[in-house]
DNA sequence: TTGTAAGCGTTATCAG
DNA sequence: CTGATAACGCTTACAA
């Protein structure tokens, strides 16, 4: 391993003017620096991370903590998330730090990256409205930005799509086909993307004069077995409803298992809708019937926070760094005019 | 933040008794200790990382750069990996610093982490027979284990499953139920396991006289796609296979989805055996009918090529780790005796 | 058992 | 435009 002082000494010049050379400082004479882009590759010289890091006190690493529940693991909607995040830092200085914590342990490992020190900044997502972890960075003076909001409009960095506003849309669709039954399947409840999806299928549906039973409405994880829990449960009822909206293609995945355990054909006995972040490995456009979606691939928020994340790293203030992306409704085979027998309202 | 100079000199002693107590260093008398400790907790202390990784030439960090194909990303099945592997480490100092490179980019971005000398170790997975990334690391010197093997019995440290044992046992399991036309849906062809279970199931298939038509093997990625492909293809055939073996569950939905479209009824016209990695977000259990499968969790490697990781930087040798584990063979309702009309073996 | 002092490889300040 | 020199915060011989 070269050092500064070694090449410096090759060239007969001191470290100082070399480290000048190797970072691009204004001050330093042309030929001086071509001399020294040049000896530092013939010598193979590698700046030493640690030392440069010491020297200058920052990291050169973005810390990630993914949340994990203890059964399922990690949604696997995020790994197409870090994907697109890891591929975005490619060409910068930047290096991804990566923990998986189960929700237990959220604030623990928080406090672990925080109190070392060893990372620049934080990206965190899913978060809820009060988020403690959120706090502990503020409070920290952590520079971080979030994907997801956990309020309307909160006063950090942040992107996040249009959930409320896809949701709506959806269930007006559904509305237009004659449904009156449409029922729920959302994500965890606390979440901020599940309650903002509530809202706005609420609010289509008090538009329209049209009630909503508690029972139709259910928080779950997002993968196959909760759809299809969810989902038979509520079509074992007399007054079963007429349509689904989801949040995730697993979770309609499930809910197709139940309506065909339950003689319904889908698209036409049943129409469903999913939020669809684009797993590219099982696409909703090759489900049976190809699915209807509110469509948002959760992959291009990735560049969107990794340029956020510099941008807050190099100062840009934190108003300057709110985005919110509508959401596109696709419609395919899933779903079709409400069948005639369930054109009546649920009455309690 | 209180360096190790403060806190020294606020309990009346040097630096280096401090840094000896703090880590534990045999010497130092049992009363000091306590007081170092006590102290450090009072002033908050937390040490530098960077200088402490200046000083030592240890970073810390453990690097993992995983695969991804351009067209659909990273592999699922990696995130439940990445995710017990994080959780293993948590216990110890050792954090994750992960990168998501595409095939193409893969020396590139194994170049730059060992260049820069940022990591201790690391993981990597998915080796093939001659792979130029484990070659690097071993011209660098830098420590590091396997997810898989290239080769039947390589020279490093690796955590594998018995891929081939497991094939040959699904494909005994067919042939015991009568299927004589047996089709294989298997994963990228350079991939050491995709190798190791086409041996598996050519070794029995041999054994048993079975002949195996090259329209019978497909490679692919392994996706609901790629599995309704091979499967939509090979089932047009007059010809056609009454039994497949696949290696994910998501191409044995890809199955199912082009069953369906001919249809079969799987688990009586049509038998299928998946390999289960585990998804626990789509149950193999779950399938209708549930799937047959040779079932070993990625996630159970976390822990394991965690330890192996941890020996290997404190200096255990090679041949202490290598470790291969048997896998289990599930029968559940995808598999079934061969059809009447399918008794005859393919001949040419 | 504890202290002193010399690194570890950079960057940053201040002269020249 | 370039060069000394002092940090940066910790570890580790070596001395005591």
């Amino acid at each position: 391993m070269t050092t500064i002082r070694q090449l410096a000494e090759h060239l007969g010049l001191s470290p100082a003017t070399v480290s000048r050379a190797l970072n691009g400082f204004p001050e330093v004479g042309v030929a001086t620096r071509q001399r020294v882009l040049e000896g530092a590759e013939r010598l193979h010289y590698r700046p030493n991370m640690h030392a440069k890091r010491l020297a200058t006190g920052k990291s050169g690493l973005v810390g990630m903590i993914f949340r994990a529940s203890s059964e399922r693991g990690v949604d696997p909607h995020v790994m197409d998330f870090l994907s697109a995040l890891s591929l975005a830092f490619a060409d910068s200085e930047i290096d991804l730090l990566v923990h998986i914590a189960p929700d237990a342990q959220q604030m623990e490992h928080h406090e672990r990256i925080a109190s070392r020190g060893q990372v620049d900044g934080m990206i965190l997502s899913a978060p809820e409205p009060d988020d403690p972890r959120i706090e502990l960075l503020a409070r920290r003076n952590i520079p971080f930005v979030v994907h997801g909001r956990g309020t309307d409009a909160p006063d950090y960095a942040y992107y996040d799509i249009d959930n409320e506003g896809a949701f709506a849309a959806a269930t007006r669709l559904l509305i237009q086909f004659g449904h009156k039954r449409i029922a729920l399947l959302n994500g965890p409840q606390p979440m901020g993307y599940a309650r903002q999806r509530e809202r706005g299928y609420r609010a289509v549906m008090d538009e329209h004069g049209l009630p909503v039973p508690p029972r139709f409405v259910a928080n779950g994880e997002m993968h196959e077995e909760s759809g299809y829990r969810a989902a038979a449960t509520m079509l074992a009822d007399r007054a079963r409803p007429t349509a689904f909206l989801c949040s995730s293609t697993l979770q309609a995945l499930g809910i197709m298992r139940a309506a065909g355990e339950a003689g319904l054909k889908v698209g036409e006995d049943l129409s469903i809708i999913s939020h669809d972040d684009v797993l590219p490995h099982l696409l909703a456009e090759n489900f049976a019937p190809p699915l209807t979606v509110t469509r948002q691939p959760i992959r291009d928020a990735g560049p969107i926070l990794a340029a956020m994340m510099m941008a807050r790293l190099a100062g840009t203030p934190v108003r300057e760094l709110q985005r919110t992306d509508k959401v596109d409704l696709i419609v395919r085979g899933s779903t079709g005019p409400a069948p005639k027998w369930g054109g009546e309202a649920w009455s309690r």
